[in-house]
DNA sequence: TGCAGCATGTAATTTGTTACATGATTAA
DNA sequence: TTAATCATGTAACAAATTACATGCTGCA
């Protein structure tokens, strides 16, 4: 799945333009799958070049006409095949991971900085979709209701965790050495140990 | 932060050589930042290139030399100032969210397969972390400790979550016309309401 | 005066994925 | 005999990000 399929599921609910569909990537889809302009025209253009949205152009004073987007029949359907036929994909991208699977390389101070950072990030992300939710009123849709939760229920249970565990990474006595060792000597297989050769 | 600052960490901790770091990033890193050989061999090429770590080949018979890779002073610096520098990232990626959140143009039994699915590849991720952990046997570090934790409590917290609120999606009432109808309206301001100019 | 919002796009770059190419050993 | 492990890499491709380029309106 790609910024072009998101697009003609985003058209399936009605007409916009890619000015609209950014929107969308930046308040519902943030947390999950944003998306910038970078991504949004091109996607417009090749979905219009296959036939599976329609561009109407509409003229406005002093500005580039606004293009809105129809999806056609075929881009309905194409959306609804991708849809059922993906084995689904769930990816996360973390850098305070990898900083925290590092912690020992870092200063305790730039530890704790890096901690109070990401809470502070994490409880602004669950605000932001708290604003979203209520901004669509009473009646928010089941999707989108499904998915803000999830990102607030992820969020909530991130900052628990790192609250939780933030102890494992401060103490004194580091084992990072023992760990060395055990890999070192695991993938010694090989038939000279000598690392000289051949610098 | 690319696969190349990462593999620069792991080679802090001790040489190996490629294989060697796909290992690491097949397992402890896979549900934060996996990397295959593709990213990884020409990564070491240019840390190489770069003095950033040095090669040594031990020959072997009937197989290629193991190339392992060392970390230079030059590159123990450069991977703690890129640790330290960077404001982490956490992204997050899921089609299975693009799914739920269209989850009504989907057949009910497609989308019962799909939440099936996806639970079960959440406790087949739970499993797959505690078998790490265990293989570390007594003394896991705590930098490891950490990010496994983190990968099984945020799993475990997704799947409550979606046990919890499935119900969510499966009604038979839709609100999905609503949600489009509210869309079309607020972005209305263009001048003319006429979709119908060049087609 | 300056910034946010409206509104479009292109092009270069970065980054990573996938497929390809090779080939021995060992355990089931 | 077949799959997994060991062991290296390249090249084409896909995808998305970033920076660039333009320009009006309305508010503070």
């Amino acid at each position: 799945m790609d910024i072009k399929t998101l697009c003609l599921g985003l058209l399936c609910d009605g007409d916009a333009s890619g000015y609209d569909l950014k929107k969308q990537f930046e308040s519902t889809f943030k947390h999950f799958y944003p998306a910038g302009y970078g991504s949004i025209y091109p996607s417009l253009a090749v979905l219009a070049d296959q036939g599976l949205v329609q561009c109407h152009a509409m003229p406005q004073d002093k500005k580039p006409d606004r293009k809105v987007y129809r999806i056609t029949e075929a881009g309905r359907q194409v959306f609804e095949t991708s849809l059922a036929d993906a084995s689904p994909e769930h990816k996360l991208r973390s850098e305070y991971l990898v900083a925290m699977y590092f912690a020992d390389y870092l200063e305790p101070e730039q530890l704790e900085q890096m901690l109070t950072n990401w809470n502070q990030t994490l409880s602004d992300g669950v605000a932001r979709l708290d604003l979203i939710e209520q901004e669509f009123g009473p009646d928010v849709p089941p999707g989108t209701r499904f998915v803000l939760g999830f990102g607030k229920a992820l969020a909530t249970a991130m900052a628990s965790y790192v609250e939780e565990n933030r102890s494992l990474l401060l103490p004194a006595t580091s084992t990072r050495n023992k760990r060395v060792d055990a890999r070192i000597e695991s993938s010694s297989t090989a038939q000279t140990t000598n690392l000289e050769n051949r610098v």
